[in-house]
DNA sequence: TAGATTGTTAATCGATTAACAATC
DNA sequence: TAGATTGTTAATCGATTAACAATC
């Protein structure tokens, strides 16, 4: 809320955090101190209270932090107290995939529209979604609030996709697509890049092999 | 090759200098120099000079990069260059999304198997491979070359079937369960916690909201 | 040769860790 | 109160950027 502009690294922290304090709660923790929350999740105790007095001081001197609270605060700052309407664009696996992850409606992110090329689809129901025709997008996104795009579409089809959303007025895009778009700066796009996660785990297991083979 | 360590953020930025080296070559281009290059991805041009410096010196002074030779190389670096055995656990929307992903086939990932632990599924085929109940997993990785394994499997689950990977000598994981795997750091883990990702993307949302409402 | 551009060292910037006074 | 643990400042570490000599 303040102007402190937060650094990458600790938003990327953040729902790790949320994650961990989330399995707390369902085994009954009530508090924990950064000690000992540092050891569950193998970061040093320092980062923890660093990356959380980003935000306010949530913890208490001699007590530590109290579970539900810090839960509920991260929840709150990552702004999953809130509904945000989501479109998927490509019903292929991965976008069947995608919609068929309850967690997420669990979280806020409320799945409002399905989008396809292919005719094929057309009408075809995705947890109670009708897949539709991309060429309905435009007027769909007049007729209906929508916060977040899912692209999982080729990555040609969906530079011009994105195109198409920006100018409707999208607020983020979660890009799966094999390709970075051009988005101006008021436009939030999150990349997931599977291949190249793929090929970071390859350099490792290479990177791993070769320490262990040459000498 | 050498012993100098080379930063997981230098990692992670190869297969993105890789996909951006195979569009040149589509586009028929020759060689690029850093600052070419830099403007196209919106990085600086020293950045990549070190980063690429980290492995050798694929430039000549003067000229530039080979676009072939530099891709080629970064595609060796990043183990490309060998076939990577692979399997998937949990044969649902996501494992069949992983499964059908062509793309791997052609960078040395080759699906060698698929497993899931409902027995409808047992039998039905997923790009001409068969799906087998998990219980077969031990005897499989026996009698076949098995590297990687996907993880697509709720949570509880994988962490079970980890032990039973590690136990049986996975090289590495490809994690996108919603909880962190312990394993020996001979195994390589990759995570991929799309949750996370989403509630980024998220966070990112909400704080561009608030620096433009308030005020 | 002159011009271009790398490879590499040095300077800067940012993020992580350590330390400890404040305080519950 | 004494003990525990945070919030926060200072020190360290690492990564990015700038600069430029080397060299094609």
């Amino acid at each position: 809320m303040e102007a402190k502009e937060i650094s990458k690294a600790v938003v990327k922290r953040l729902p790790r955090y949320y994650r961990y304090l989330g399995e707390l709660m369902e085994e009954k923790v009530e508090r924990i101190s950064s000690n000992d929350l540092s050891k569950k999740m193998h970061v040093t105790a320092s980062q923890i209270r660093q990356d959380l007095n980003n935000f306010g001081g949530f913890g208490q001197q001699g007590y530590g932090y109290n579970v539900e609270y810090l839960y509920t605060e991260i929840g709150k700052i990552l702004g999953l107290d809130t509904i945000h309407p989501m479109i998927i664009l490509g019903a292929g696996n991965l976008g069947q995939a995608l919609a068929n992850y309850g967690d997420f409606e669990k979280r806020g992110f409320r799945l409002v529209g399905i989008f396809d090329v292919n005719p094929v689809l057309e009408g075809i129901s995705v947890r109670g979604i009708e897949i539709q025709m991309i060429s309905r997008l435009p007027e769909f996104m007049k007729e209906n609030q929508v916060e977040i795009a899912i692209l999982t579409l080729p990555k040609n089809k969906a530079k011009e996709m994105a195109k198409i959303l920006i100018e409707n007025g999208i607020k983020a895009i979660w890009n799966f697509a094999h390709t970075d778009l051009d988005a101006p700066e008021d436009v939030i796009v999150e990349n997931v890049h599977l291949s190249e996660s793929l090929m970071a785990l390859s350099y490792n297991l290479s990177q791993y092999r070769n320490e262990h083979t040459e000498k």
